[in-house]
Formats: structure tokens, sequence, C-alpha cells
RNA sequence: GGAGGCUUCGCCUAGUCCGGUCUAUGGCGCCGCACUGCUAAUGCGGUUUGGGUUAAUCCCCAUCCCGGGUUCAAAUCCCGGAGCCUCCGCCA
């Protein structure tokens, strides 16, 4: 949620935002209201209950033929205290509520429009060219053996999958080569959980206007996440974290759930919008001011990731229209997908500034001592099922083989090729002692 | 799944049986001041976190794991839940 002193103090720099993202943005004068009446509430019941206590210490120090004077005026109060805490709740719970209702205030640079607004910042590597008919990444798969999309389908449903042969060595290798380059640039390695409580889902901001993208395991009231930004930003709720030595900064490894409810008939074929996927994430706790500027270096990270693994790409800058409901600036990577003959999003970061934290609770000491909300940020390092996609359309040889990345070599037993029919073993890398 | 124990203001801890004097004890740590030509030691004061109010100070309210309840009054009594620990059962 935002911060309720900025709403008070510049109600019209929120609308602003509200507007700019096509949200309704009476919803500020909803929560203003709210606001209002809260403080109102509170302190008509601390005033009540003031007296209260007042009121029962009397009781004790009554005479005895006072005393039940003293008595019945303390359980009148009592019973006003009573009704003013019951207000008091509502006007706890619906301040919370449009609290809730306001997506986090969108920055200044983010350019305006929606979904097809975005601005293209830059455009890395050569749209490479084939002189024979290209395969989509699915064909590439079943010729390789590496992804089965018929059986996932009979056993999970559709938008289910298995990586077989190359396919999981190569999600192996991913996430080896992720992981190894996160832990080398000062990430902390963390294998986060993928079923999560209500809090930590609320709290990173899935399940407002969105809630319908998220699995939920009734039965125990948990939440499979889309991202393990749920459980990295729930891993520090409520703690004061010590920044003084710059932000703290996660890889998270987890399995990723999407219901993808309203995209029927959009990337029906292969992995590329699937229910379930691996994913290495990074995420990022800071002070506020040096929010900007680490988002530019998760942002740089993705950039380095995608060049190691030898995929052209462009750099967009999102609109505000098209911003998660707790990204204030997101910017996507969009890798070429030769057999769409476009650019697809495989990597997103997200500069969620104090959104996600206020709601989690998750502050710092800053340089007086004094606790202050953290801000966090979170961006793909490799969204594994849809990165394996790419990868074999770019790197497609007209037989069906496809080159491996140098930078992927090490952790496919330093083969330069994945073949039709080749033999696994040659792909794996041998024993190192 | 079953049985028991535990959870107090950074850390440790007193208080809970038997409700009010708890405005929560003490130690450690930390901050400030005093003293000492430095350091150490000592003394004094401060040190949970939110909210309300205010120009600011003051002040007020809440906060003893969380949520309900009993009562004029709850750290303390009752109910529900969470987390941690021990034991039993089951289990990759």
């Amino acid at each position: 949620m935002i911060d309720l002193r900025l709403v008070r103090e510049n109600p019209d720099l929120v609308r602003a935002s509200q507007r700019a993202r096509g949200a309704d943005e009476s919803r500020v004068d909803a929560l203003l209201t709210a606001d209002a009446e809260r403080r109102q509430a509170v302190k008509r019941g601390d005033d009540l209950r003031a007296e209260q206590k007042n009121a029962s210490a009397a009781v004790k120090k009554a005479s005895p033929e006072e005393r039940a004077a003293v008595l019945e005026r303390a359980k009148s109060l009592a019973a006003q205290v009573k009704e003013a805490e019951e207000a008091q709740r509502a006007a706890d719970a619906a301040l919370r509520e449009a609290h809730l209702k306001l997506a986090n205030v969108v920055a200044d640079e983010v350019p305006p429009g929606g979904e097809d607004d975005a601005v293209t910042l830059r455009t890395v590597g050569e749209v490479p060219t084939y002189d024979f008919p290209v395969r989509d990444h699915l064909e590439i798969g079943e010729l390789l053996g590496a992804i089965d999309m018929e059986r996932g389908a009979k056993v999970s449903g559709s938008r289910f999958y298995f990586l077989t042969g190359p396919g999981a060595l190569l999600e192996f290798a991913l996430a080896q080569l992720a992981i190894g380059r996160a832990v080398a640039a000062g990430f902390t390695p963390v294998v986060a959980p993928a079923l999560v409580r209500p809090e930590a889902m609320e709290g990173t901001g899935f399940l407002g206007d969105h809630d319908e993208e998220v699995y939920r395991v009734e039965r125990d009231d948990l939440y499979l996440v889309g991202t393990s930004e749920v459980a990295l930003a729930g891993m520090h709720a409520a703690e004061v974290l010590d920044l003084a030595n710059g932000p703290r900064r996660y890889a998270g490894w987890s399995s990723c759930f999407r219901r993808e409810a309203g995209s029927y008939g959009k990337d029906t074929r292969g992995i590329i919008r699937v229910h379930w996927f691996d994913k290495v994430e990074m995420f990022s706790f800071c002070a506020p001011e040096e929010a900007a500027a680490e988002h530019l270096r998760l942002l740089a990270w993705e950039e380095e990731f995608l060049t190691a693994l030898e995929l052209p790409y462009r750099v967009v800058d999102i609109a505000a229209g098209d911003l998660g409901t707790s990204a204030a600036r997101k910017y996507d990577i969009e890798a070429w997908f030769p057999s769409q003959g476009t650019y697809r999003e495989l990597t997103s970061t997200s500069d969620c500034t104090t959104f996600q934290a206020r709601r989690l609770n998750i502050r710092y000491k800053d340089s007086d001592g004094k606790n202050q909300i953290a801000a966090t940020l979170n961006g793909t390092l490799c969204a594994i099922a849809r990165t394996i996609a790419c990868l074999l359309e770019v790197h497609q040889r007209a037989d069906g083989s496809v080159y491996v990345p140098k930078a992927l070599r090490p952790w496919l037993g330093g083969v330069e090729l994945l073949t039709p029919g080749m033999t696994l073993a040659a792909a794996v890398p041998p024993p190192t002692a």
C-alpha cells in the first residue's frame, strides 16, 4: 500500500497516478474519507478509554458508601467503550480496504498509455536470419526429445509439459548458470517455498484485482506462488533489516504456478505460456532513495544473462497502464522468437518502492537510527521454460540440432550442439572429484 | 495424527498459581551526561513499537505471540489459533 501521508498531503499526485494506470481515481477520495473517519473514531475511542481507565481505578479506591455509584459509572463507561471500539474496528477495516484498493504511485518517468505503449529503450544483438524454414520451439523440442506436451496434457492438463532428455538437462544447466552468476554478483542463493500463506500473497499485491491468476489450496488456506518474489518478500516480513552496507539481495529458486485465466487461445503451442515453470528470481531490499539505481542494476544483470545466452533482445519501459499493482516502474526484456518473427517477454524487473514493504511491515534503520519502510525490487534472472523455448528457436540449425551458447556448455558436458538422437551421457558434466 | 512444555519492551530474565499497587523487575547491550589529562572503571539519566493530538513540546490510547471471551478492571482467568521444543505414530 502507498504512504497515507502522501495521500493526505498530495492527493492530486495520487489521483494522477491512478488516472495514468487507467484505474479509478475516485478511490483516492474514498481513501481520504475513510482516513478522516478512522481518525475521528480513534480519537473518540481513545478519549473514552482514558476516562474509563480512571473510573476503573476509582472503583478500587472508593469508600464502601460511594462504591456502588462509582461502579455504576465505570460499567456505563465500559459499555460506551465497547461501542466505540466496535465503531473503530469498522473504521479501521474500511480504511484498510480503501487503502488496499490503491495501486502503487507510478514513477514520473513512466511512459503514458497501456499495453501497446511500452517504449523501447534499446535493442541489443542482431536479429538472426536463417536460410531454411525455421521451426518453432515445440517442433525442435520434439525432434530433440526435449519437450513432451502431449503427455504433459495427459497427466496434468493443458499448458503442462514434460522436459525430457536434453530438455531436462537444459533446465539444470540454466539453473546452474543463473544461480552461479547471481552468487558471483553477491546475491544470497535461496530455495524458496512455493506454497505460502495468504498474508505473503496479499503483501506482495497478488490478491487484489488479479487474484484469478493465482492457484489457491483451499483446504489448507495456502496459495501456490506465481513467482518466488512472494516468498522472498515475505521472508523478512515484520523485520527490521540492516541495510547499512547496501541492498540485501537474494536469488530465489522456486517453481511458479499461474492459472493463466483469460489467456485462452494465447500461446497455446509449446512452453511459452504454461501453468507451471521454474524460475530464478532476483530480489532486493534497499533504502527507498536507492531503489531507482538498484532497479537499473537488476536490469543490467538480466541483460548480461541474456547476452551470455547469446540471445538478441530489446529492453522496453512498460507504460503506466500495464504496470502491476505493486510496481512504480517496470522494465521488460523481450527476446527474439524467430518462429513468431517478434520479440517476446523473457524477463521483467519491477521497482515496488515501499509498496510491498509497507504491507509486509519490512523496515530498516536509517543513518539516524530511525526505523523506516524499506523498498523492494524484483527481477527475473531466468524463467526457465520460456528461456528454453527461446534458446531452441534462436539457436536452431537446419537439421534440427541446436547450438549451445558457450556459457551453458560447462553444465552440458562441453557439447556445442544438441542433436536429435544424441547420447545424453555426452551432455553431462564429468564428475569433478 | 496424538501427548506435554514453552512464547514478556534488542538479548537474557522476574512477574502468571491467588486479576487492581505492572505506569512490567533485574542483568547485558546501546545512547547521552558527569567524573577521570587517554583508556578502563564508576555514578546519573535514557533505551519496545504503533496510533491519536500538536507549529513543536506536552499529553492521551494501544501493545506482555495472535484473535476472541469473562470483568468496573487481564501479562495474570477462560476459549480458539500460530510458532518453537520434547515424546509417540506415520513418512521421502
